[in-house]
DNA sequence: TGTACATCAGTGAACGCGCGTTCACTGATGTAC
DNA sequence: TGTACATCAGTGAACGCGCGTTCACTGATGTAC
Protein backbone atom coordinates (compact mmCIF):
# COMPACT_ATOMS: atom_id res chain seq x y z
CA UNK A 1 0.00 0.00 0.00
CA UNK A 2 2.23 2.43 0.83
CA UNK A 3 6.10 3.06 -0.76
CA UNK A 4 8.49 1.27 1.86
CA UNK A 5 10.56 4.59 2.79
CA UNK A 6 7.45 6.65 3.35
CA UNK A 7 5.50 4.22 5.80
CA UNK A 8 7.99 5.07 9.21
CA UNK A 9 7.62 8.70 8.34
CA UNK A 10 3.85 8.43 7.63
CA UNK A 11 3.35 7.37 11.17
CA UNK A 12 5.99 9.84 12.31
CA UNK A 13 3.59 12.70 10.97
CA UNK A 14 0.18 10.56 12.53
CA UNK A 15 2.68 10.44 15.96
CA UNK A 16 3.81 14.23 16.07
CA UNK A 17 0.07 15.09 14.82
CA UNK A 18 -1.70 13.15 17.94
CA UNK A 19 0.91 14.61 20.19
CA UNK A 20 0.20 18.42 18.84
CA UNK A 21 -3.09 18.03 19.60
CA UNK A 22 -2.70 16.10 23.06
CA UNK A 23 -0.41 18.96 24.61
CA UNK A 24 -2.92 21.33 24.15
CA UNK A 25 -5.92 19.10 25.67
CA UNK A 26 -4.01 17.85 28.45
CA UNK A 27 -1.37 19.93 29.10
CA UNK A 28 3.10 18.44 28.97
CA UNK A 29 2.23 16.82 31.97
CA UNK A 30 -0.83 15.25 30.93
CA UNK A 31 0.62 13.57 27.89
CA UNK A 32 1.50 10.06 28.25
CA UNK A 33 3.72 8.46 25.32
CA UNK A 34 1.27 4.92 25.48
CA UNK A 35 -1.40 7.39 24.92
CA UNK A 36 -0.12 9.61 22.11
CA UNK A 37 0.94 6.18 20.41
CA UNK A 38 -2.53 4.60 20.60
CA UNK A 39 -4.36 7.67 19.27
CA UNK A 40 -1.61 7.17 16.46
CA UNK A 41 -3.05 3.65 15.55
CA UNK A 42 0.21 2.36 17.40
CA UNK A 43 1.22 0.40 20.23
CA UNK A 44 3.72 2.21 22.51
CA UNK A 45 7.00 -0.13 21.97
CA UNK A 46 7.33 1.25 18.73
CA UNK A 47 7.35 4.82 19.81
CA UNK A 48 11.21 4.95 20.74
CA UNK A 49 11.89 3.71 17.09
CA UNK A 50 10.57 7.17 16.56
CA UNK A 51 11.94 9.71 19.32
CA UNK A 52 14.58 9.66 21.80
CA UNK A 53 12.48 10.48 24.41
CA UNK A 54 9.23 11.48 26.04
CA UNK A 55 11.00 14.77 26.07
CA UNK A 56 11.73 14.58 21.93
CA UNK A 57 8.02 14.14 21.53
CA UNK A 58 6.84 17.07 23.38
CA UNK A 59 9.59 19.32 21.67
CA UNK A 60 8.12 17.90 18.40
CA UNK A 61 5.08 18.51 19.21
CA UNK A 62 5.33 22.18 19.92
CA UNK A 63 6.84 22.81 17.31
CA UNK A 64 3.71 21.50 15.40
CA UNK A 65 1.13 22.92 17.19
CA UNK A 66 2.82 25.95 16.51
CA UNK A 67 2.53 25.56 12.78
CA UNK A 68 -0.80 24.30 13.27
CA UNK A 69 -2.20 27.16 15.19
CA UNK A 70 -0.47 29.57 12.67
CA UNK A 71 -2.07 27.82 9.94
CA UNK A 72 -5.19 28.06 11.01
CA UNK A 73 -5.23 31.70 12.04
CA UNK A 74 -4.16 32.48 8.57
CA UNK A 75 -7.08 30.75 7.35
CA UNK A 76 -9.60 32.35 9.76
CA UNK A 77 -8.02 35.56 9.34
CA UNK A 78 -7.96 35.73 5.52
CA UNK A 79 -11.93 34.81 5.64
CA UNK A 80 -12.43 38.12 8.09
CA UNK A 81 -10.20 40.36 6.03
CA UNK A 82 -12.30 39.11 2.72
CA UNK A 83 -15.34 40.28 5.05
CA UNK A 84 -13.91 43.85 5.32
CA UNK A 85 -12.23 43.62 8.42
CA UNK A 86 -8.69 45.43 9.26
CA UNK A 87 -5.68 42.99 9.78
CA UNK A 88 -5.97 43.80 13.99
CA UNK A 89 -9.52 43.41 13.88
CA UNK A 90 -9.48 40.20 12.10
CA UNK A 91 -6.67 38.70 14.19
CA UNK A 92 -8.48 39.78 17.69
CA UNK A 93 -11.20 38.90 16.58
CA UNK A 94 -10.02 35.23 15.58
CA UNK A 95 -8.05 34.83 18.35
CA UNK A 96 -10.39 36.00 21.26
CA UNK A 97 -13.13 34.01 19.50
CA UNK A 98 -16.08 32.05 21.83
CA UNK A 99 -15.28 28.99 20.44
CA UNK A 100 -11.89 28.83 21.91
CA UNK A 101 -12.91 28.93 25.50
CA UNK A 102 -13.87 25.33 25.25
CA UNK A 103 -11.41 22.29 23.16
CA UNK A 104 -7.71 24.05 23.00
CA UNK A 105 -6.76 21.39 20.92
CA UNK A 106 -6.92 23.07 17.68
CA UNK A 107 -5.67 26.61 19.05
CA UNK A 108 -2.68 28.50 20.27
CA UNK A 109 -0.54 26.09 21.77
CA UNK A 110 0.97 29.20 23.61
CA UNK A 111 -1.97 29.88 25.86
CA UNK A 112 -2.78 26.43 26.08
CA UNK A 113 0.72 25.91 27.69
CA UNK A 114 2.22 28.93 28.45
CA UNK A 115 2.27 28.59 32.77
CA UNK A 116 3.97 24.92 32.06
CA UNK A 117 6.40 26.41 30.39
CA UNK A 118 9.33 27.28 32.78
CA UNK A 119 9.48 23.85 33.77
CA UNK A 120 9.73 22.05 30.71
CA UNK A 121 13.22 20.64 30.01
CA UNK A 122 15.77 22.76 28.22
CA UNK A 123 14.62 21.64 24.85
CA UNK A 124 11.03 21.85 25.32
CA UNK A 125 11.68 25.30 26.81
CA UNK A 126 13.52 26.16 23.65
CA UNK A 127 11.10 25.44 21.30
CA UNK A 128 8.62 26.79 23.38
CA UNK A 129 10.07 30.42 23.17
CA UNK A 130 10.49 30.26 19.19
CA UNK A 131 7.15 29.45 19.26
CA UNK A 132 6.45 32.77 21.44
CA UNK A 133 8.45 34.41 19.48
CA UNK A 134 6.60 33.75 16.36
CA UNK A 135 3.58 34.31 17.64
CA UNK A 136 5.13 37.97 18.86
CA UNK A 137 5.99 38.62 15.31
CA UNK A 138 2.51 37.80 14.22
CA UNK A 139 0.85 40.05 16.13
CA UNK A 140 3.03 42.67 15.51
CA UNK A 141 2.32 42.26 11.50
CA UNK A 142 -1.16 42.42 12.20
CA UNK A 143 -0.61 45.93 13.99
CA UNK A 144 -0.92 49.24 11.90
CA UNK A 145 2.52 50.35 10.80
CA UNK A 146 2.51 53.05 13.36
CA UNK A 147 2.78 50.81 16.47
CA UNK A 148 6.12 50.47 17.82
CA UNK A 149 7.31 46.94 19.21
CA UNK A 150 6.14 47.84 23.10
CA UNK A 151 3.06 47.53 21.65
CA UNK A 152 3.30 44.63 19.90
CA UNK A 153 4.21 42.61 23.00
CA UNK A 154 1.65 44.33 25.03
CA UNK A 155 -1.36 43.31 22.64
CA UNK A 156 0.39 39.85 22.91
CA UNK A 157 0.44 39.31 26.17
CA UNK A 158 -3.49 41.00 26.43
CA UNK A 159 -4.41 38.19 23.71
CA UNK A 160 -2.71 35.32 25.87
CA UNK A 161 -3.61 36.19 29.02
CA UNK A 162 -7.12 36.90 28.35
CA UNK A 163 -7.77 33.80 26.74
CA UNK A 164 -6.22 31.59 29.60
CA UNK A 165 -8.33 34.21 32.34
CA UNK A 166 -11.14 33.20 29.98
CA UNK A 167 -10.23 29.60 30.26
CA UNK A 168 -10.32 29.41 34.17
CA UNK A 169 -14.02 30.42 34.29
CA UNK A 170 -15.06 28.57 31.42
CA UNK A 171 -17.76 28.49 28.65
CA UNK A 172 -20.32 30.67 30.61
CA UNK A 173 -21.21 34.31 30.35
CA UNK A 174 -18.10 35.49 32.51
CA UNK A 175 -15.40 34.01 30.74
CA UNK A 176 -17.48 35.07 26.93
CA UNK A 177 -16.89 38.88 29.29
CA UNK A 178 -13.47 38.48 29.60
CA UNK A 179 -12.62 37.33 26.01
CA UNK A 180 -15.02 40.75 24.93
CA UNK A 181 -13.61 42.71 27.34
CA UNK A 182 -10.07 42.56 25.66
CA UNK A 183 -11.40 42.26 22.46
CA UNK A 184 -13.45 45.54 23.12
CA UNK A 185 -9.81 47.10 25.15
CA UNK A 186 -7.64 46.23 22.18
CA UNK A 187 -9.48 47.31 19.00
CA UNK A 188 -10.40 50.65 21.39
CA UNK A 189 -6.51 51.20 21.45
CA UNK A 190 -5.37 50.45 18.45
CA UNK A 191 -7.41 49.85 15.62
CA UNK A 192 -7.92 53.80 14.99
CA UNK A 193 -6.34 53.29 11.64
CA UNK A 194 -8.76 53.27 9.20
CA UNK A 195 -9.26 49.73 6.83
CA UNK A 196 -7.23 51.04 3.97
CA UNK A 197 -4.34 51.77 6.05
CA UNK A 198 -2.76 48.53 5.72
CA UNK A 199 -2.79 46.14 2.76
CA UNK B 1 4.98 22.48 73.77
CA UNK B 2 2.07 22.82 72.31
CA UNK B 3 -1.37 22.94 73.31
CA UNK B 4 -2.87 20.09 72.59
CA UNK B 5 -5.78 21.31 70.39
CA UNK B 6 -3.32 23.60 68.50
CA UNK B 7 -1.06 21.29 67.17
CA UNK B 8 -2.54 19.47 64.59
CA UNK B 9 -3.28 22.98 63.37
CA UNK B 10 -0.08 24.01 63.26
CA UNK B 11 0.59 21.06 61.28
CA UNK B 12 -2.13 21.63 58.84
CA UNK B 13 -1.01 25.29 58.55
CA UNK B 14 2.56 24.06 57.61
CA UNK B 15 1.23 21.71 54.93
CA UNK B 16 -1.24 24.25 53.60
CA UNK B 17 1.89 26.52 53.17
CA UNK B 18 4.12 24.37 51.64
CA UNK B 19 1.74 23.43 48.97
CA UNK B 20 0.63 26.89 48.54
CA UNK B 21 4.69 27.48 47.51
CA UNK B 22 4.73 24.03 45.69
CA UNK B 23 2.10 24.15 42.99
CA UNK B 24 3.96 27.50 42.21
CA UNK B 25 7.59 26.56 41.93
CA UNK B 26 5.81 22.95 40.13
CA UNK B 27 2.61 23.44 38.89
CA UNK B 28 -0.40 21.69 39.97
CA UNK B 29 0.83 18.59 38.37
CA UNK B 30 4.15 18.45 39.77
CA UNK B 31 2.52 18.28 43.19
CA UNK B 32 2.85 15.32 45.31
CA UNK B 33 1.76 14.42 48.42
CA UNK B 34 4.80 12.87 50.25
CA UNK B 35 7.12 15.82 48.51
CA UNK B 36 4.34 18.35 50.22
CA UNK B 37 4.45 16.24 53.64
CA UNK B 38 8.41 16.03 53.43
CA UNK B 39 8.60 19.97 52.81
CA UNK B 40 5.85 20.21 56.01
CA UNK B 41 8.38 18.50 58.56
CA UNK B 42 5.97 15.08 58.41
CA UNK B 43 5.77 11.35 56.71
CA UNK B 44 3.37 11.13 54.25
CA UNK B 45 1.37 8.51 55.96
CA UNK B 46 -0.57 11.19 58.06
CA UNK B 47 -1.73 13.48 54.95
CA UNK B 48 -4.99 11.81 55.08
CA UNK B 49 -5.24 13.18 58.62
CA UNK B 50 -5.73 16.32 57.29
CA UNK B 51 -7.34 16.46 53.95
CA UNK B 52 -9.45 13.79 51.94
CA UNK B 53 -7.58 13.84 48.89
CA UNK B 54 -4.55 15.32 46.62
CA UNK B 55 -7.49 17.44 44.76
CA UNK B 56 -8.60 19.01 48.07
CA UNK B 57 -4.85 19.82 49.03
CA UNK B 58 -4.33 21.88 45.83
CA UNK B 59 -7.70 23.56 46.16
CA UNK B 60 -6.18 24.59 49.80
CA UNK B 61 -2.95 25.45 48.35
CA UNK B 62 -4.51 27.82 45.63
CA UNK B 63 -6.34 29.35 48.35
CA UNK B 64 -3.61 30.19 50.53
CA UNK B 65 -1.46 31.23 47.14
CA UNK B 66 -3.88 33.96 46.37
CA UNK B 67 -3.62 35.18 49.79
CA UNK B 68 -0.36 35.21 50.27
CA UNK B 69 0.55 36.49 46.27
CA UNK B 70 -2.40 39.53 47.41
CA UNK B 71 -0.65 40.14 51.07
CA UNK B 72 2.85 40.24 48.99
CA UNK B 73 1.74 42.83 46.86
CA UNK B 74 -0.11 44.72 49.25
CA UNK B 75 3.20 45.41 51.09
CA UNK B 76 5.49 45.98 48.04
CA UNK B 77 2.85 48.42 46.75
CA UNK B 78 2.95 50.04 50.16
CA UNK B 79 6.65 51.09 49.84
CA UNK B 80 6.25 52.23 46.35
CA UNK B 81 3.29 54.62 47.44
CA UNK B 82 4.99 56.06 49.94
CA UNK B 83 7.95 56.98 47.51
CA UNK B 84 5.13 58.29 45.69
CA UNK B 85 3.95 56.52 42.35
CA UNK B 86 0.46 56.06 41.84
CA UNK B 87 -1.77 53.19 42.57
CA UNK B 88 -1.66 51.74 39.38
CA UNK B 89 2.22 52.31 38.86
CA UNK B 90 2.78 50.49 41.69
CA UNK B 91 1.22 47.83 40.93
CA UNK B 92 2.15 47.47 37.56
CA UNK B 93 6.05 48.00 38.56
CA UNK B 94 5.42 45.45 41.68
CA UNK B 95 3.62 42.66 39.51
CA UNK B 96 5.97 42.76 36.54
CA UNK B 97 9.44 43.52 38.73
CA UNK B 98 12.18 41.66 37.30
CA UNK B 99 12.49 39.68 40.27
CA UNK B 100 9.35 37.61 38.95
CA UNK B 101 11.46 36.63 36.27
CA UNK B 102 12.44 33.49 38.66
CA UNK B 103 11.34 31.66 41.20
CA UNK B 104 7.43 31.69 40.80
CA UNK B 105 7.22 30.44 44.62
CA UNK B 106 6.10 33.40 45.93
CA UNK B 107 4.11 35.23 43.14
CA UNK B 108 0.90 35.55 42.06
CA UNK B 109 -0.60 31.64 41.29
CA UNK B 110 -2.50 32.71 38.53
CA UNK B 111 0.24 33.72 36.65
CA UNK B 112 1.73 30.50 37.37
CA UNK B 113 -0.73 28.40 36.82
CA UNK B 114 -3.39 30.02 34.26
CA UNK B 115 -2.98 27.52 31.62
CA UNK B 116 -3.58 24.57 33.86
CA UNK B 117 -6.50 25.47 35.70
CA UNK B 118 -9.31 24.26 32.72
CA UNK B 119 -7.74 20.47 33.28
CA UNK B 120 -8.28 19.97 37.13
CA UNK B 121 -10.99 19.02 39.10
CA UNK B 122 -14.03 20.94 39.68
CA UNK B 123 -13.25 21.88 43.25
CA UNK B 124 -10.04 22.99 42.07
CA UNK B 125 -11.00 24.85 39.03
CA UNK B 126 -13.83 26.28 41.94
CA UNK B 127 -11.59 27.90 43.47
CA UNK B 128 -8.94 29.05 41.52
CA UNK B 129 -11.72 30.63 39.01
CA UNK B 130 -12.68 32.98 42.67
CA UNK B 131 -8.57 33.44 42.53
CA UNK B 132 -8.64 34.79 38.85
CA UNK B 133 -11.79 37.02 40.12
CA UNK B 134 -10.04 38.22 43.04
CA UNK B 135 -7.14 39.06 41.41
CA UNK B 136 -9.51 40.97 38.51
CA UNK B 137 -10.90 43.02 41.20
CA UNK B 138 -7.42 44.12 42.45
CA UNK B 139 -6.67 45.26 39.59
CA UNK B 140 -9.51 47.30 38.90
CA UNK B 141 -9.07 49.17 42.19
CA UNK B 142 -5.77 50.18 41.11
CA UNK B 143 -7.01 51.87 37.64
CA UNK B 144 -8.01 55.39 38.13
CA UNK B 145 -11.85 55.99 38.92
CA UNK B 146 -12.33 56.51 35.01
CA UNK B 147 -11.16 53.53 33.54
CA UNK B 148 -14.61 51.28 33.22
CA UNK B 149 -14.02 47.26 33.68
CA UNK B 150 -13.18 46.55 29.96
CA UNK B 151 -10.31 48.11 30.85
CA UNK B 152 -9.64 46.30 34.12
CA UNK B 153 -10.46 42.93 32.44
CA UNK B 154 -7.47 44.33 29.78
CA UNK B 155 -5.08 45.21 32.08
CA UNK B 156 -5.24 42.23 33.65
CA UNK B 157 -4.81 39.78 31.20
CA UNK B 158 -1.58 41.72 30.14
CA UNK B 159 -0.18 41.43 33.28
CA UNK B 160 -1.03 37.80 33.68
CA UNK B 161 -0.16 37.46 29.94
CA UNK B 162 2.81 39.40 29.90
CA UNK B 163 4.72 37.43 32.75
CA UNK B 164 4.00 33.93 31.63
CA UNK B 165 5.33 34.88 28.01
CA UNK B 166 8.77 36.44 30.24
CA UNK B 167 9.11 33.83 32.05
CA UNK B 168 8.55 31.53 28.90
CA UNK B 169 11.65 33.23 27.60
CA UNK B 170 13.46 33.01 30.98
CA UNK B 171 15.98 35.89 33.22
CA UNK B 172 17.55 37.47 29.97
CA UNK B 173 17.31 40.34 27.65
CA UNK B 174 14.71 38.76 25.74
CA UNK B 175 12.31 37.65 29.15
CA UNK B 176 13.24 41.35 30.72
CA UNK B 177 12.09 43.02 27.40
CA UNK B 178 8.74 41.65 27.66
CA UNK B 179 8.47 42.64 31.23
CA UNK B 180 9.41 46.31 29.82
CA UNK B 181 7.28 46.51 27.30
CA UNK B 182 4.47 45.38 28.92
CA UNK B 183 4.81 48.03 31.91
CA UNK B 184 5.28 50.90 29.42
CA UNK B 185 2.46 50.35 27.51
CA UNK B 186 0.16 49.62 30.24
CA UNK B 187 1.41 53.32 31.88
CA UNK B 188 1.76 54.88 29.17
CA UNK B 189 -2.30 54.05 28.47
CA UNK B 190 -3.71 54.36 31.42
CA UNK B 191 -1.37 56.05 33.81
CA UNK B 192 -2.24 59.50 32.47
CA UNK B 193 -3.40 60.76 36.06
CA UNK B 194 -1.69 62.39 38.56
CA UNK B 195 -0.54 60.71 41.65
CA UNK B 196 -2.80 63.40 43.41
CA UNK B 197 -5.78 62.17 41.55
CA UNK B 198 -6.14 58.90 43.76
CA UNK B 199 -6.22 58.17 47.40
C1' DT C 1 2.06 13.62 94.15
C1' DG C 2 1.76 9.48 91.64
C1' DT C 3 -0.22 5.85 88.83
C1' DA C 4 -3.34 3.93 85.07
C1' DC C 5 -5.76 4.99 81.27
C1' DA C 6 -7.77 7.30 77.00
C1' DT C 7 -6.84 10.15 73.21
C1' DC C 8 -5.02 11.09 68.91
C1' DA C 9 -1.30 13.17 65.76
C1' DG C 10 1.99 11.15 63.38
C1' DT C 11 4.78 6.87 61.54
C1' DG C 12 6.18 3.68 58.12
C1' DA C 13 5.21 -0.43 55.57
C1' DA C 14 2.30 -1.94 52.08
C1' DC C 15 -1.24 -1.84 48.16
C1' DG C 16 -2.42 -1.30 43.30
C1' DC C 17 -1.66 1.34 39.39
C1' DG C 18 0.22 3.75 35.47
C1' DC C 19 4.22 5.64 33.74
C1' DG C 20 8.70 5.83 30.63
C1' DT C 21 11.65 2.75 28.76
C1' DT C 22 13.71 -1.76 26.91
C1' DC C 23 13.91 -5.74 24.11
C1' DA C 24 13.20 -10.25 21.93
C1' DC C 25 10.25 -11.32 18.52
C1' DT C 26 6.77 -11.11 14.40
C1' DG C 27 5.38 -10.56 9.94
C1' DA C 28 4.90 -7.89 5.90
C1' DT C 29 7.67 -6.10 2.20
C1' DG C 30 11.17 -5.72 -1.43
C1' DT C 31 15.39 -7.91 -3.47
C1' DA C 32 18.59 -11.43 -5.36
C1' DC C 33 19.02 -15.14 -8.12
C1' DT D 1 7.86 -16.71 -12.70
C1' DG D 2 9.13 -18.59 -8.46
C1' DT D 3 11.79 -19.36 -4.33
C1' DA D 4 14.97 -17.93 -0.41
C1' DC D 5 16.58 -14.31 2.03
C1' DA D 6 17.37 -9.63 4.26
C1' DT D 7 15.27 -5.66 6.03
C1' DC D 8 12.84 -3.21 9.30
C1' DA D 9 8.40 -1.06 11.19
C1' DG D 10 5.68 -2.45 14.56
C1' DT D 11 4.19 -5.72 18.60
C1' DG D 12 3.51 -6.91 23.28
C1' DA D 13 5.47 -8.54 27.51
C1' DA D 14 8.37 -7.02 30.98
C1' DC D 15 11.37 -3.81 33.92
C1' DG D 16 11.87 -0.46 37.67
C1' DC D 17 9.98 3.43 39.67
C1' DG D 18 7.10 6.81 41.91
C1' DC D 19 2.59 7.98 42.74
C1' DG D 20 -2.00 8.36 45.68
C1' DT D 21 -4.01 5.97 49.16
C1' DT D 22 -4.73 2.72 53.26
C1' DC D 23 -3.94 0.95 57.74
C1' DA D 24 -2.09 -1.25 61.91
C1' DC D 25 0.73 0.61 65.09
C1' DT D 26 3.61 3.98 68.16
C1' DG D 27 4.39 7.19 71.52
C1' DA D 28 3.69 11.58 73.49
C1' DT D 29 0.20 14.13 75.92
C1' DG D 30 -3.53 15.33 79.11
C1' DT D 31 -7.03 13.39 82.38
C1' DA D 32 -9.16 10.65 86.17
C1' DC D 33 -8.68 9.11 90.56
Amino acid sequence: MCPPSNRKELSHERIVDAAARAIRREGYAGVGVADVMKEAGLTHGGFYAHFPSRDALLAAAMERAGRDGAARMSKNMAQRRAEGASPLRAWVEAYLGDSHLVGCEGGCPVSALASEIPRQSAEVREVSATRVQRLLEAVQQALPATADEHAGVAVTSTLVGALQLARAFGDNPQGRAVLASARKAILDQYDHEAVSTSQ
